[in-house]
RNA sequence: GGCGACAUAGCCAAGUGGUAAGGCAGGGGUCUGCAAAACCCCCAUCCCCAGUUCGAAUCUGGGUGUCGCCUCCA
């Protein structure tokens, strides 16, 4: 079985056969921080971080390229609006990128440019397109000239006239065709500046991303991602600033775009009110549940995110973590097998197919079921079987535990104040608070449970579930009780 | 106005020619003081219409609907 995958530029689902064997070279377009990282962003990454993954079982040695746009005119925006520094803004969004990525598991890249690094990389290209007599000089900038480059339009599959006809803004005269873009802005008062030969300025968007891809991959390179609305106008002016720079096509042989996300049915935005920033799912449910969650869709396919989804997400990956539980505590005793009666074949040929991570996932439940009834007649199956679930798992990057997907004890819990008072009632304790009331109450519990009081134990029991705490008896004889949420 | 994607059970969703994976929720049962957990079982004919075919959720044509792009966007 070998990797399929869906190819933007051809529209088509193509074989991947890298230009070099056994090596791959990918970019795919970052972070521009110039506000908080969002729901999206984590769609996106998760997607080429479980093809990164892939790819890299697969036994290919992967250059990893997730770029930065550090300057732009939306951070410039936003720093004039709170009055700091742009790169004040810069700084504080990437941390929150970076901190969410960390918690999401996202792979390292292999390189992490700034557009802020590469001014000479860029300048540079800007001259070569010069040079070549498809960029030209205005009073406010450099531009590229879109009619100079018979093969605009062909990765979005847009024709010239038909953008034109689309165009609704007034356009600065000084451009020679509407459609034509900024190379470099030169700058305005006030503004951050780099040196270049037309002065002090900045790049325009879509320059540094050729300029990154040509330095750390060079001129032509195998994959390309992005998500869906970079197609146009982003990916298509990278490549026709590259290919027009360097003369040889394709830059990239295969472009992969991931599909964008809606929530509660409409695009996300600050102005719908409806913009949902990572951080701050990220702190109200694991980060496993959020990367089950997407990559239980086709990654080309438009996602809506519903806060009911995602909780059936979380609840459906614990419940995939108590299975594999179960085969673990049976891999005790007896010789293991040398092989797992669950075979992962299937598991990457749907990964082959396209990154049908949907497929793997339902998958892995079946397989950790059948390796569940396989570890009760026979025990010795276990081992490998759980081997096999791990590296799945692995691939997809989830944690191999519901633990290490941050499912605790909750010890950290906040009591809601009225069911903080209720449960202190029942205590008989004015003072104790969160876990510790917890504790106390479920202790008390207990007792009552033992003296076969079960009225008092069931108070009890409905104040915890109120104040969002769930008990779970196990059976007897197993001692100890569960404790989850809230 | 132009371009495109999508449309499968209450929800999320896989499946591109042979009679519908998986998860969540729901229902029934075993077990249990009760509840939970665990285990077993049940739960769709695939937006509509017309075609192609022995046979279509899957192909073709025509509708309808939703979302998106054409301006900033992962």
């Amino acid at each position: 079985m070998a990797l399929r995958l869906y190819n933007t530029l051809t529209r088509s689902i193509e074989p991947f056969e890298p230009a070099q064997a056994g090596k791959v070279s990918m970019y795919v377009c970052g972070m521009t921080p110039s506000f908080h990282p969002h729901l999206g962003h984590a769609r996106t990454f998760l997607t080429f971080d479980v093809l990164l993954r892939h790819l890299r079982a697969s036994g290919y040695d992967v250059t990893y390229v997730r770029n930065v746009t550090d300057i732009d005119d939306r951070i410039i925006d936003r720093a004039a609006k709170e009055g700091v520094p742009w790169d004040q803004v810069v700084t504080r969004y990437l941390d929150e990128f970076e901190e969410c990525a960390k918690l999401l598991g996202l792979l390292e890249p292999t390189f992490s440019p700034r557009a802020t690094r590469e001014m000479p990389q860029i300048v540079e290209l800007i001259e070569r397109l010069q040079a070549r007599g498809v960029a030209y000089e205005t009073s406010d900038g450099v531009y590229f000239s879109v009619e100079k480059d018979p093969e605009y339009g062909s990765l979005s599959r847009r024709n010239l006239d038909e953008l034109r006809a689309g165009e609704r803004i007034a356009v600065r005269e000084e451009k020679r065709d509407p459609l034509d873009f900024a190379l470099w802005k030169k700058a305005k008062p006030g503004e951050p500046t780099w040196p270049s030969p037309w002065g002090p300025g900045r790049p325009g968007w879509h320059i540094e991303c050729s300029a990154m891809c040509r330095r750390y991959l060079g001129d032509r390179f195998d994959l390309h991602g992005g998500a869906m609305d970079l197609i146009f106008p982003h990916h298509e002016n990278e490549v026709a600033q590259t290919e027009t720079a360097t003369g040889l096509r394709p830059m990239a042989r295969y472009w992969m775009h991931a599909g964008l996300l809606n929530v509660d049915g409409q695009k996300m935005s600050k102005s719908l009110g409806n913009f949902v920033p990572m951080k701050e799912l990220l702190q109200r449910y694991p980060a496993a549940a959020v990367r089950y969650q997407f990559l239980q869709t086709g990654y080309r396919k438009p996602s809506n995110y519903t806060t009911t989804a995602l909780e059936g997400a979380a609840k459906g990956l614990r419940g995939l973590y108590d299975e594999l539980d179960a085969v673990r505590a049976s891999a005790g005793d007896g010789v293991p097998h040398s092989e797992g009666l669950v075979a992962a074949d299937a598991f990457d040929a749907f990964l082959d197919d396209d990154l049908n991570t949907a497929g793997a996932l339902g998958w892995l439940q079946t397989a950790v079921r059948e390796a569940k009834a396989a570890a009760i007649s026979d025990p010795a199956s276990a081992h490998a079987n759980v081997a096999v679930i791990e590296r799945c798992l692995g691939i997809l990057g989830l944690p191999a535990t519901a633990l290490a997907a941050g499912w605790t004890a909750p010890r950290g819990v906040v009591l809601d104040p009225a069911h903080r008072d209720t449960l202190r009632a029942l205590a008989g304790d004015g003072q104790l608070d969160g876990a510790a009331l917890i504790d106390k109450i479920i202790e008390l519990r207990e007792e009552a449970r033992t003296k076969k009081n079960f009225a008092a134990s069931d108070r009890l029991r409905d104040a915890l579930t109120a104040a969002g705490v769930e008990v779970k008896d196990k059976k007897a004889g197993d001692g100890g009780r569960g404790v989850d949420g809230p």
